[in-house]
DNA sequence: CCTCCCGTTGCACGTTTGTGCAGTCGCATT
DNA sequence: AATGCGACTGCACAAACGTGCAACGGGAGG
């Protein structure tokens, strides 16, 4: 059955202009012609031809071309880095905008059909949700990593609004996860983790092609917002400070060498546990700011990381540490 | 050891731009001042970044919207079609340019590092390949797939630069075939084909992991510049016309079905086998114009072919034939 | 040291492209 | 039929971009 609604011949419009445009390098002005549209009209059809995955820009580097600080990283953490290029005059609101951007891109190139794409929320996974560019897939499923807060600080959504971004970009079926960030009680948990339902999610978890996450940096001059949130109390912070954590990955915390044993706050996390995430073929890490440094840097010690996006700032910093 | 010559500086600054510009949106002023270079030096390091290959840009039909023509040449052909979009109004020369973009972006797509890619030349491969964009691949060898004349008629060179220009674009060995397009004698050239030098070749040319190459159609009211280069006399074309032949490829012969078994010329020519060429994985045939049809559709029915570009118009003939 | 040559740069200009706005069309609701 | 709504179009203007040209600079040869 052919497809003759308004959407189909719009998509079909754009394809055409797309090759004209992009293959054939015509001009607007002469596309517009052949179309029999107005120039406006191209030039709108190829913005909708970008961002709806017709047209596909990959900039990459000639191997013999990759950075310095993206070879060293990768010597000494065992990732693949993607070094963002920022300026360092920027701000950190801009430089986390660029890093988001990049950071988008990649994850749009690595999703396909049929996989388990796992992600987390929090300030980071928001920016970078609001890049994705679309890319159509079937059957593949957006699975919410780590129980969610209602949060409405500035410029963070509700983390449903950010899987459902997922969801529209790759045509995916979303999965949520509807349970607090954090109990109070690690028998509740454990009670709530026996239901048919969970398990089928934590089960699914565990099956993830890749998952998506920023780093939580408890101890920074800028605290992450899931510490800001309300989510933790005075208690809390000192129980991570006694036992040592530099940094979380969906609400699982860790120590500066990746460990995450007898951390008592995880007990009462609703994220995956770290061998769980270590499993996950691709784990994709992005961070933004020198702020974020020990936290990237134990989730690296701890082989949480197999991309790791971040600003060059903070690269630098990372590939001279230790 | 670094590169730290002009031409690496170059390239890195190009990489830089293009990600800057490609990836995170910023204006070419913008990048200019990050750079330190004037907006002009953008634009150009950024013309630069897109044909050496830096980035790459693709523009891919979602699966629902491959266009019907396409669809038809599939089932009836057995082949991938790829259709360029060409309004009828166009001149010749403009349509081939068109379909020649595209095709070299194809060749560029497909071709990649270890590859033996064969090269036929003729009017059609002059043209893609001046528009191949360029894709630095190891190891790979361009290889010319039937004995050269030299011609200069109007934009057509000498089919070593045709060569040249392919192993420009993916940095690769290019593999000369030393002898005329036809041999007067085919005893010349049997006495030829055992010498070491050339069955290295002739070699080669069994193992191509890709062919392209364009059709003759010596018939048509416009005949392929083989005919014209002064290669075939009178009783040549006689011959032809006798053993009822519809088109070449790499000036081997074949008939509307596809048959090429005792045609008086193949007996010259320097072309590989039709059944050598039927082995390569990949066999990428470019045509425009509906003068090329008959050519075509015997390559067609001869199964000479797997992936075919042609414009528009030749496309709907071929779907509608038979 | 000078000179010439070749490749690179920025400027200035014309061209091409993005976008706010107001007008139009189709469609559903009253 | 009238009304209202939303999606889409073309216009007009501003922003962004490509390119011929002249000036610059650094290296080879005299």
């Amino acid at each position: 059955m052919e497809d003759f609604s308004s959407e189909g011949r719009r998509t079909r419009q754009a394809l055409r202009a797309a090759q004209l445009y992009y293959v054939q390098d015509q001009t607007m002005d002469t596309i517009a012609r052949e179309l029999s549209v107005s120039r406006s009209s191209v030039s709108r059809l190829l913005t909708h031809a970008r961002d709806s995955g017709i047209v596909e820009i990959n900039v990459s580097a000639p191997d013999d071309h990759v950075g310095d600080t993206e070879k060293r990283l990768g010597d000494r953490y065992g990732v693949r880095a993607h070094v963002v290029p920022t300026p360092d005059t920027l701000t950190d609101v801009e430089r986390l905008e660029r890093v988001a951007m990049n950071a988008a891109r990649l994850v749009s190139e690595f999703v396909d059909s049929h996989m388990n794409v796992g992600v987390a929320w929090g300030s980071t996974m928001s920016v970078v949700s609001r890049h994705l560019v679309s890319r159509p897939t079937r059957h593949s499923v957006i699975v919410q990593m780590n129980g969610a807060g209602n949060t409405q600080s500035t410029g963070i959504e509700y983390s449903s609004d950010i899987l459902q971004r997922f969801g529209q970009a790759f045509g995916a079926r979303v999965q949520q996860f509807p349970v607090p960030a954090f109990f109070d009680d690690p028998a509740t948990r454990d009670a709530l983790w026996r239901e048919r339902s969970i398990r089928r999610l934590l089960e699914l978890q565990t099956r993830l092609d890749i998952a998506v996450f920023g780093v939580g940096s408890p101890f920074s001059e800028v605290p992450s917002h899931v510490y800001i949130g309300g989510y933790l109390g005075q208690a809390d912070y000192r129980s991570l400070k006694e036992d040592k954590v530099v940094g979380d990955v969906a609400t699982v915390f860790f120590r500066a060498d990746g460990s995450s044993d007898n951390i008592t706050l995880n007990t009462r996390s609703s994220g995956p546990r770290l061998a769980t995430l270590r499993r996950v073929p691709r784990r994709m890490c992005i961070a933004s700011g020198a702020q974020k440094f020990a936290g990237v840097r134990g989730a690296l010690e701890g082989r949480l990381v197999t991309d790791l996006v971040v600003d060059e700032a903070l690269a630098r910093k990372l590939a001279e540490a230790r």
